[in-house]
DNA sequence: AGATACCATGCGATTTAGTGCGATATTGCC
DNA sequence: GGCAATATCGCACTAAATCGCATGGTATCT
């Protein structure tokens, strides 16, 4: 290798270092994530992006196909349910992962008390906390996520507000100001956070106006929720969000462990872990 | 923000640009989810909207109608079940209410110019108008829709914009300010709105807030096309917006007649009839 | 330690899927 | 009947998938 090329590994490191000399299962894991995160990957974008051949993601993808977490298309492959909706019913749509977000969404609802006023933000998982809410009663909510209204019972909800802004192309969120309901200023109760990873350094996520959108979330609130995955557990986006010390609450389905769990610790977040 | 992550942010937008076009088996899915939200596709918009030529497309819906899963039909293509359940007259008119509207709103789109900034409101021909916007270029979109960004192309469209505000229990819109996006306020070219109801008297609708609404839209457009179907024709609504000579254009499906067509004419409203 | 089996990987050759283009036939409409 | 839009067919070309095989590393057993 030539010095200028160690020169930018060592620039990009915390990024690089997950995906070039990954192990196999660690590489078919990201992969896993990024079909999650984009809806659609190919096999040469892959390909270039882990530097193995066409040939190594094409036998990934196959393997992941095979235990039912992507589907597999000429070029590529795509999310597991993203198709099920499409053509067939919703049968195979229940995957491990998925039932995982369901029990946290339930779990972090529990947490919730009628009347609360909450903000929550983007992604699956708080689509999975929305849906649980049937048992409360006049909630106000303040979204930024296009798929919770349809997501959301009516009943218990009083109060639904979408924060108005721009929407990049394919995203099911808005980006905009927080702190405002058209003209109006707002404060609420509890902000329900989905991230895109946690470490002992803080939670992160891949965007940088979602960063900031979710740091606003968190001023705005009085009290934080973060549900999380354990797949999100010392993995770093790369906007940082917050520290740990501004977080309430952690919701996830697993304990987790080593530092991130010192940390939490220090920081005084409680740690629910969905059964 | 710091320089290391601003370093790492122009690396990934570099990897994700090439998420652009679709593959071969999510285009399909894509269009299947059309034809059935739409009720009916041209091989000519579809080829627009995915940027691939007719015969491509011409295949694509071959093989989808060959999984039975859309019917086929000289020009493009309709969902499996409009034509099976021909012989119901309920499921019948519903259809044809369906095709109706998505060729006002493919009528309605022939009047936009590439690089406009539009308005759009709520309603179902709204989003049929979205769906149709494949051939032109460089749009600004802003709406109070929550279904149209599912809808819309993302090639002709360089800024799409969400009114925020609170959404009614089901409803598929946003109910607030419509001057402002965050705090900044915005002036359109061309205002697209759907409505409850046209007479000589003006156009109406049932909700008192979508009506407050709609009047903004009109005054922050400096131009406005209504978009109605024949049955709107003579009905009074519960909320009046505005006397018809502050429309510019009304597409719909037939001639209107009788004093409303006297009053379009001497209020100068354009009629655009579509086949 | 050494031999063996196993796994992941990459390479080349072949097969298949997807795409676009031109020429010709068909359809729908006036 | 004539015209324009749409379909169809055959063809060439590219991207992707498949298969067999060789390599290098790792784990396992004796």
């Amino acid at each position: 290798m030539q010095a200028g090329q160690l020169l930018i590994m060592t620039k990009m490191e915390t990024e690089q270092n997950q995906t070039d000399s990954a192990l196999p299962a660690v590489r078919r894991a990201e992969i896993l994530r990024l079909v999650k995160q984009l809806g659609q990957i190919t096999v040469t974008e892959m390909s270039a992006r882990f530097e193995v051949s066409l040939d190594t993601i094409r036998r990934d993808l196959d393997t992941l196909a095979d235990q039912g977490l992507v589907s597999r298309i000429h070029g590529g492959a795509v999310p597991i349910d993203s198709m099920a909706s499409a053509d067939l019913p919703f049968e195979e749509r229940i995957n491990a992962h998925q039932i995982a977000k369901t029990n946290i969404g339930r779990a972090a609802a529990r947490l919730i008390s009628p009347g609360e006023t909450l903000i929550v933000n983007g992604g699956s998982t708080a689509v999975s906390f929305a849906a649980s809410l049937g048992d409360l009663q006049r909630l106000t909510i303040v979204t930024n996520n296009l798929s919770l209204p349809a997501a959301i019972p009516s009943s218990p909800v009083s109060g639904l507000y979408l924060i108005g802004g721009e929407i990049r192309s394919g995203a099911r969120v808005t980006v905009g100001p927080v702190g405002f309901i058209g003209t109006r200023q707002i404060v609420a109760d509890t902000a329900i956070i989905g991230i895109g990873g946690i470490t002992e350094d803080g939670i992160s996520t891949s965007q940088i106006e979602e960063a900031a959108m979710m740091a606003d979330m968190i001023s705005a609130a009085r009290r934080t929720i973060v549900i999380a995955d354990k797949t999100k557990f010392g993995r770093l986006g790369f906007a940082v969000v917050a520290p740990l010390d501004q977080l309430d609450v952690l919701v996830t389905d697993e304990e987790p462990a080593g530092e991130l769990k010192v940390a939490l610790e220090a920081a005084g977040v409680r740690i629910v872990v969905a059964s």
